[in-house]
DNA sequence: GTGAAAGCGCTAACAT
DNA sequence: ATGTTAGCGCTTTCAC
């Protein structure tokens, strides 16, 4: 490895004038600093970030934990953060907690010992009792795309889900709904469900704990699942939500198979707008989520706090969801 | 930041010793240690990994450049890739090239200057000229997930890609079709469709270049327009090789709202088997990549060059794709 | 504008 | 089994 040393040597100057030339720190004269760039290239020398991490206590590196990489919305999430990371000259060390609570404390434990100079945190099912070990950390840490109720000392960037719910519900109920059925995972996607159910208490109508489905993943095999168990009770409903795009693609997949014609007959209106809900058959209905604006203001928010210093206040972020019309939902039919 | 000389300190031992106690070396009697996680636990410290890569020389990270992660394929990698890291011990340092030269220019730079140790570099569309850069990094490097012609002079792991076209053309034409079209990205799969043309002509059949539809990117919106042009054409093929299952998600859409059935007016095979590929409509037949056997095996290579403190051997690692049959594929019609 | 010295927190090699 | 001495490659502080 050629050190900063070799230079040194290479253009007869000390390592304190190359550190300055390699920083582009304007206090060198301009032929010197062309003696010491021409060392730079002819040796090939690469500054050693692990030295100067030590030397200046920060390293460049911003940490994020994150339930799973493999999921269209946390995907687009990661790739924000890692976009606006590198804008300004950051690299993302990424970990997965994958659903379970040990390995999200050993992930939560290693980044820290890392010296990363932020820490990002999103989703919210695994790592619900560690979060508070994330104060102490002495680096800024930010929460983003949290869904239950945040604690209330850390800043958090997320969606207010309960308008999620409340523009489907108001969306359904304006088209004429009355009978509504909701398939979703509880308890995390609880403030969904209290919004559809606003939305349509507003209209005077009630959606009864009896039209509740709930199911363990957000998978469209579950959502499959689900509807068929739906579609067996009596009273059907005119139209279904669904707490996630990719289980609406499974409840729509059972009424395919059950005969069943999408908004004809039924309505269906997922959350998050993934991909693929455009390609669904019929075009998904759903309420989009702000990920990449999530993460950008979730990864700047921390950004502006590494600069400054200082822990970033404990502010909570609500952005807003939108809902997105295509031909899953319409009138109830007269019948 | 309590250092290992505070420990030390309140435990009335040297530094030497309380490293031999954190990083558990057999070397230290049960009393010390016993005094030194006391003072450990009370001081509340936390190595300095930053400071242990700067004297060991190794940073427990390994560095992994990729496309993109917004993307079911990719994702999956990651996640893979991460895990096996995880189970070693390892840290992922995750940057993405987002099909620009230029970025992947400058995220490999980044990730060698990072000492990191090792590098795993996916997909070959953005850094083609770069690669050669990464031989003289002095640690390990891998590629995965490679689809032109690899450098010779790296290990690769990747997926028998002329195997994945075979394979569908195989299905195809064991069903019978005769009249096949392309829907693929090219250059970039060209192995896909030798492949499937390979599959052809072993029965005698021809996949004239008029059958052969051009996308610039491997998306549905894509595959869709592609496959409105490939029906505006005569003769119209009696089944259509996607060279993704996102491209085949289009031209399913585009069939449907021709008013065409699938697979009784037409069959469609695409690549990958994604999440959503189980759930179009109808399911989609495709051939599925091995992407965690990816991600495993080309991370255990690099983990194993890291421990033996050499360059993997520039093996080519070919994966085997699996037909996976589903509705989207049958018979050609009578007519 | 440039150089010399000290130190970031840790490990390694040797001594005791 | 524990202590001592030198660094790892860089930045920082203070002379010159």
């Amino acid at each position: 490895m050629v050190t900063m040393n070799d230079v040194a040597r290479r253009a007869g100057v000390t390592k304190q004038t190359v550190s300055n030339v390699v920083r582009g720190r304007d206090v060198v004269s301009p032929e010197t600093r062309a003696r010491v760039e021409a060392a730079i290239a002819e040796l090939g020398y690469r500054p050693n970030l692990v030295a100067r991490g030590l030397a200046t206590g920060t390293t460049m590196i911003v940490g994020f934990i994150v339930p799973t990489v493999a999921h269209p919305f946390y995907s687009v999430v990661v790739e924000e953060v890692e976009s606006v990371l590198e804008e300004h000259g950051y690299h993302l060390l990424l970990a997965t907690t994958r659903g379970e609570g040990e390995r999200a404390r050993r992930q939560l434990a290693a980044v820290s010992s890392r010296s990363v100079d932020a820490v990002l945190v999103a989703g919210d099912r695994d790592l619900g009792e560690h979060v508070s070990q994330l104060e102490k950390l002495g680096v800024p840490v930010a929460l983003c795309a949290w869904e239950t109720n945040p604690p209330g000392t850390l800043p958090v960037v997320t969606v207010d889900y309960e308008r999620v719910g409340h523009l489907a519900g108001r969306h359904l109920r304006d088209l004429g709904h009355r009978r509504a059925a909701v398939i979703a995972q509880l308890p995390s996607h609880q403030f969904r469900v209290a919004g559809l159910r606003r939305a349509f208490a507003e209209g005077g109508v009630d959606v009864p704990e009896g039209g509740l489905y709930t199911v363990s993943e957000p998978t469209a095999e579950a959502g499959y699942d689900a509807a068929l168990t739906m579609l067996a009770a009596r009273d059907r409903p005119t139209c279904v939500f669904a707490s996630t795009d990719a289980i609406a693609l499974g409840v729509l997949e059972a009424l395919r198979h059950q005969g069943l014609r999408v908004p004809d007959d039924i309505s269906v209106v997922g959350v998050d707008d993934i991909p693929q809900a455009a390609y669904a058959h019929p075009p998904l209905t759903t309420i989009a989520l702000p990920k990449r604006r999530i993460a950008r203001e979730a990864t700047e928010l921390l950004l502006r706090s590494i600069r400054g210093g200082i822990q970033p206040p404990a502010d909570v972020s609500l952005l807003s969801p939108e809902l997105v019309v295509r031909t899953s939902s319409g009138p109830p039919s007269a019948s």
